[in-house]
DNA sequence: CCGACTTCTGTGTGATCGTTCAAGAAGTCG
DNA sequence: CGACTTCTTGAACGATCACACAGAAGTCGG
């Protein structure tokens, strides 16, 4: 069992790595498999041997996005007050672009992109983005939770509700973040959010 | 001078309005020119003469997607409490996916998904996002604002942020909703945002 | 050294895309 | 009525798309 061809003459994870930047920032339709190919300096045959068609290419793209932004989620949230770790992750994609101006970086979460995209006609997709935003508010219940209980976050609403907004704001954030973002204005309005959430 | 030819066979508002509701629910790659000539029942070439090309069309769709909601947005906002009526503004796309059952039927904002996907590519397109979004901002600051002096709304933070946060939310509600929302958390998310703003 | 097996390389293919164009039809005006 | 302008019709165009395939190349167990 097993016995082993020729070996691949490429690193897979380093390969997806670099196609999720190109699917990043320039979405799943305006990404051809030429520009991969390009990009990834692979020939289409390695490509679709490696990774099936375009779209697994992209769903695999988005989990990894996904599970690197989850274990920074839930380091940023483990210690430490709750209130200035979220800020962080507030205020993260309102910062993220001050990047923006160099050519070829991602914009906005691509999560919220891949909802915007591909989500109304790609039900795997769907299911993915769905997780995610699971994912997300349990992990931010749990803080909030926690910081209820000590005294950090008000209990004028439940954890549950808290995270769900905070779902609403840095996706809509993210999303907005795209078009041109006052930067100052943007720190301000998660500051008011963070303000509102203190006991 | 303007010597009148052949009138036009079609209603062009008509016909926009036609386009507006498929763009919306597939978005902009995902609406070929074919697919406008069904839904229209008009020719290519009539598309063409009346609108100019695919995107120019799409971009005279959002338009006037924005100019239905802006005018929809101030009149609610106008008169009577400000709160119920943001309250209002926000659960509005947390209710349309009830709808969502039925085939397309449009999804999420038609802002935010031209931020998605034309604003990184399109400079006209981040024009016009990037105007919504500055109406949207500066129509909600005048309630909150008039709604501070009377002190319905906190002074805990300024109209401006206040406004900010309210876009970024009723973005990233539209945005999440698109993947399938719990009608129920998502108006508890709404409410904890709503009494937050609460003198 | 030999078959079994896998990956690499590069060309080819059918479909679909947005767009154009020429000819005919339908109006308005002098 | 006839000149003029615009719209309609439907076919055709070139480009690009994702993807398939056949042969060469490399790596194993026996």
């Amino acid at each position: 069992m097993a016995r082993t061809g020729r070996p691949r003459a490429f690193d897979k994870g380093q390969a997806l790595e670099r196609a999720l930047l190109l699917f990043w920032s320039r979405g799943y339709e305006a990404t051809s498999v030429q520009d991969l190919v390009d990009a990834l300096a692979l020939e289409r045959g390695s490509l679709y041997g490696a990774f099936g068609d375009k779209r697994q290419f992209y769903l695999a793209a988005v989990q990894l996005y996904w599970d690197t932004y989850e274990r920074q989620l839930v380091t940023a949230l483990e210690a430490g007050p709750v209130l200035p770790a979220l800020r962080e992750v507030l205020a993260n994609p309102a910062r993220a672009q001050e990047y923006a101006s160099d050519v070829g970086v991602p914009q906005g979460c691509m999560i919220g992109n891949t909802t915007a995209e591909l989500v109304p006609q790609d039900a795997e997709a769907g299911e993915i983005v769905a997780r995610s935003h699971a994912r997300f508010t349990q992990i931010v219940a749990d803080a909030l939770r926690r910081a209820q209980a000590s005294g950090e976050v008000t209990q004028a609403a439940t954890p549950e509700a808290q995270a769900q907004l905070l779902l609403f704001t840095v996706q809509g954030l993210s999303l907005v973040s795209r078009a041109g973002l006052d930067t100052a204005a943007a720190l301000a309005a998660v500051d008011a959010l963070i303000d509102a959430l203190r006991a």
